[in-house]
RNA sequence: GUGUGUAUAGCUCAGUUGGUUAGAGCGCCACGUUGACAUCGUGGAGGUCGUAGGUUCGAGUCCUACUACGCACACCA
């Protein structure tokens, strides 16, 4: 393709979506279960099936897609397993909305079987947007193995385990307090619970003693709840209320009277000493009641309004309720004192209202001995955490796990599959549990459904089809990394490890990657409701996808939170315009060269010029890099390496110092272009997987690869010399080509100290440190004097011998002759500068080595390197005071 | 309360098992556009590495305490 075909900036919009269909049109992404290379498998988190696309989610799938694509260059099979979460409380709440707002209905007049229907439908409408936004971020997810956790296979598969576990006894049935969001109307699991710091009160009640004595204050911050209270218990060593123990109080705005009991519950120091025990509505006042054999008194409806019980109150909402309490409370002259306090409450997670606890009947997964082998899994290794840190998280959670309430009340999910016969009221009606209904007369099945946790733990191995056995299980289980957010350790990571331990006799994943989390550049979470929540693809569609998966990964710290803006994303992408033009720079200069792809003979013939050996060298460091990077997942400094090569070593030196060559024509010219290309398929390469379109475009475009090839099935880059064609001399090349440049840049700097107009070629004189320095600057003189521009350059080792400005390095010094123009004043001072600093170097890396501690404990090698050091910096001292004389 | 993290240039962050001139990007300043790229180039300014001790021949790096800001869990009448 000739240099006309390529528009001179990189236009990402129709590429992108060009090389998306091809890929997915043409199976790039399947994977095949029976195949003789090596398996790598990911399971994806899956989106919340409501779900949009946000930032965090182009992180995660960022990293898990530069990991598939880079274990697929490697040779591996690779599959990467996508698929949905139906999500139950948070996808029955968003479709009750919606039919609210659209059609005035709610679920409760369309009733179950017609709202799961309604469910359904929505999901079909509106349910993929996810999955088509993670195509435009490039994603090679196989979407010919997309699930959904409510396909029948994995509902299968919940069916199966649910039946196990209560066979087992792991799982049972009973009345515990739970967390209850009033919104949702259902039970949720303590994790589902978010602690936040509010401001409220707590009023002191005046509680009068029955037998007209007086009265006790107890201190509450939910006034509501005393309708509910069937104690009022003092600690029994209290001298202040010890003789009351026993004695009875009179509930104020009821006519109950309840009695004073001796408990531990109660601490002296803690409010008024006096403690009101509501055992239906709190956890602590639970066990004082099942301990003193107290009343549990539900006083709230499901939706968190009063009940019946409350009396006047009934069918206010709680916090109307507390209100109206307390007025009353007020009006009859048994309000204490009110005090301000900060304290913690609990929230729905999906809800956002507060939560109550109550008594209800509920499902549970008893986890302790599944928790078991979890543990020792990541104890012994055999599950990584990265940050390793994590796995501290982990077993504080694992080590105090509670049970698990896995029963919802809600209609979209997993019904659990249990049968009921006898009177619902019974507590001792017949159960049945089992995959099918069972046979006979009178049975009706559970209503609850499944918490939505409870098929995602079993997602890595259901998604492959379990519980029938699969090549897709015996191929790509257990899989190999799993990349999520560390909010979800506790939710999805540890419970899939004690799923897969479990069910399938193995753990899920070798390797746990957890995600910074991503907040704006102020540090907030992003929010809607903050409007700090950029839409990826409208950033997409400014700056193209491979430029905000770069940049993501560019700015992402290790393991802190990232902060984002959308502005960051100009990173990626003037990093991918630099790129397309060097690869436009390239296209001008002819066709692709032969050969390409393989330089051995090159290599072997003794011809490659220092500053191709230096490319070569740093395409070999930067290989290496990347594969160590990447496989301790620190794809941040993978970013940086292949960053720092594209542009600084391949654009600024390597290319400029082309230039000159390609000018020459002939055989040299035909050699330049032989390296240059074979850098380019080599950095497409290992670019690809961070900017999957870009290096694809590229690749066909500068025509590395055939129409009907791909660059992601390309084999990642290793060294050269893991190619069987060592770069002679590599080390050298590297060490000298550096000092060159450093030479160079001196020379720029000089010009510009004097003033000279960069287009104006004048002469420079390098005197080298040494023999081995003039030799290799002799032989690389073509490319030293064209990225200095001048006129002539004389390397020789001798000094200019006349008043020249000068700059001393540690490949010599450079010179620039300027006749009558040297400003002796300004160079003397900045000689002068540098010989004094010199000399403090000088001075303390003597009295390191005059240092009898230093001399004795230091390693050798570090000695050595100290003295080297010292006779480098005295001979550039020297060099300073021969110029400085020579000024004079 | 327990655990855990962070503090380095104006901003956002790198900095290997301690090795002695602490780096990058952005921003800033100066100069530059007859062609790879102004989404650019060349050069420059800018940091006593949160504070105080300690270990060591040597500390941004290890230890202790402190300060500030996070996060998780627990408590929360």
């Amino acid at each position: 393709m000739s240099a006309e075909g390529m528009p001179k900036a990189y236009e990402p919009a129709g590429i992108e979506n060009k090389w998306y269909q091809y890929w997915e049109n043409n199976g790039l992404f399947h994977g095949k279960p029976n195949s003789d290379k090596k398996p790598y498998s990911i399971v994806i988190p899956p989106p919340n099936v409501t779900g949009i696309l946000t930032m965090g989610h182009v992180l995660n799938n960022t990293l898990q897609d530069i990991l598939i694509r880079w274990h697929r260059m490697m040779g591996e099979e690779c599959c990467w397993f996508p698929g949905t979460d139906h999500a139950g409380i948070a996808t029955e709440s968003k479709v009750d909305k919606v039919l609210r707002e659209t059609e005035g209905v709610d679920r409760r007049t369309l009733g179950r079987e017609e709202f799961i229907k309604r469910v359904w439908d929505w999901k079909a409408q509106y349910g993929g947007t996810i999955i088509k936004q993670l195509r435009k971020l490039g994603t090679s997810c196989d979407w010919e193995r997309e699930r959904f956790t409510m396909d029948e296979g994995l509902s299968e598969a919940v069916k199966q385990v649910f039946v196990q576990l209560y066979n087992k006894g792991y799982i049972y049935r009973g009345k515990r307090m739970v967390n209850w969001c009033p919104a949702a109307q259902s039970a949720l699991s303590d994790e589902e619970v978010i602690y936040k710091e509010v401001n409220g009160k707590f009023w002191h009640f005046r509680y009068p003693l029955t037998d007209g004595s007086g009265y006790l204050v107890v201190a509450t911050t939910r006034p509501e709840t005393m309708f509910g209270d069937t104690a009022v218990a003092v600690n029994p060593e209290d001298p202040r209320y010890k003789h009351l123990i026993g004695k009875t109080v009179k509930l104020p705005l009821t006519d109950r009277e309840i009695p004073i009991v001796a408990d531990e519950h109660a601490d002296p120091e803690k409010g008024t000493g006096c403690v009101k025990i509501t055992p239906a509505h709190d956890p602590n006042d639970y066990q004082v009641g099942k301990r003193h054999d107290l009343p549990f008194i539900n006083v709230m409806n499901r939706d968190g309004s009063m009940n019946s019980v409350c009396g006047k109150y009934a069918g206010m909402d709680r916090y109307e309720c507390r209100k109206a309490c307390v007025a009353d409370l007020e009006a009859q002259g048994l309000v204490e004192k009110i005090e301000d306090i900060v304290h913690n409450v609990g929230f729905s997670e999906r809800g956002g209202v507060e939560i109550e606890t109550l008594l209800s009947d509920q499902w549970f997964v008893k986890m302790d001995e599944l928790a078991k082998p979890a543990i020792e899994a990541v104890k012994n290794g055999d599950i990584k955490f990265y940050p390793e840190r994590w796995s501290k998280t982990y077993f504080h959670w694992m080590e105090n796990i509670q049970d698990w309430c896995i029963s919802r009340q809600i209609w979209w999910g997993h019904r659990i599959p249990a049968w009921y016969r006898g009177d619902i009221n019974d507590e001792n009606r017949e159960v049945y549990v089992g995959v099918t209904a069972p046979e006979g007369e009178g049975w009706y099945q559970e209503e609850d459904v499944l918490d939505t946790w409870f098929s995602s733990w079993l997602w890595p191995f259901s998604i492959m089809g379990w519980p029938e056995d699969t090549k897709e299980q015996e191929f790509f289980y257990p899989t190999n990394d799993l990349v999520t957010g560390p909010d979800i350790i506790f939710f999805w990571v540890a419970r899939m490890i004690m799923a897969g331990c479990e069910f399938k006799g193995k753990i899920p994943f070798k390797n746990v990657y957890f995600t910074s989390i991503i907040r704006d550049e102020i540090g907030r979470k992003l929010s809607k409701s903050l409007g700090n929540s950029p839409d990826p693809l409208d950033v997409i569609a400014t700056y193209g996808a491979d430029a905000l998966r770069f940049s993501i990964v560019y700015i992402a710290p290790v393991g802190i939170d990232i902060r984002y803006s959308n502005e960051k994303c100009e990173i990626g992408r003037n990093f991918a315009n630099k790129l397309w033009n060097a690869c436009r720079f390239r296209s001008m200069q002819g066709a692709v060269s032969e050969n390409f792809a393989d330089i051995s003979d090159l290599v072997n013939s003794g011809k490659l010029t220092g500053d191709e050996k230096w490319m070569l060298a740093k395409l070999d460091a930067c290989a290496t890099d990347i594969q160590k990077a990447l496989e301790g997942f620190n794809f941040h400094q993978a970013v940086h390496a292949i960053y720092e090569l594209v542009w600084s070593s391949f654009c600024d030196w390597f290319i400029e110092a082309c230039k000159v060559r390609f000018a020459t024509g002939g055989e040299v010219k035909a050699q330049a272009l032989r390296v240059l290309d074979y850098a380019i398929w080599k950095l497409l390469r290992l670019l690809h997987p961070f900017m999957p379109f870009l290096t694809e475009e590229l690749a066909h475009q500068m025509g590395f690869l055939a129409e009907n090839e791909s660059i992601m099935y390309a084999q990642f880059p290793v060294t050269m010399e893991a190619e069987g064609a060592a770069i002679p001399d590599a080390a050298e090349a590297l060490e000298l080509t550096d000092r060159k440049f450093e030479l160079i840049s001196g020379g720029r700097t000089l010009r510009l100290n004097y003033d000279i107009a960069p287009g104006k070629k004048l002469d420079f004189h390098v005197k080298a440190a040494d023999q081995r320095c003039y030799d290799f600057f002799m032989a690389g003189s073509d490319s030293f004097k064209s990225l200095l521009n001048a006129e002539n350059l004389t390397i020789s080792l001798e000094d200019y011998g006349s008043d020249a400005p000068a700059t001393v390095l540690s490949g010599g010094a450079i010179f620039l002759p300027l006749k009558g123009v040297i400003d002796v004043a300004a160079e003397t001072v900045k000689l002068e500068k540098q010989k004094k600093e010199l000399l403090g170097w000088i001075k303390g890396t003597e009295a390191r080595l005059n240092n009898p501690g230093f001399v004795s404990r230091a390693p050798q090698k570090v000695i050595d390197d100290t003295k080297a050091q010292l006779e480098s910096l005295k001979e550039k001292l020297q060099r300073v005071e021969t110029t400085l004389s020579q000024i004079k």
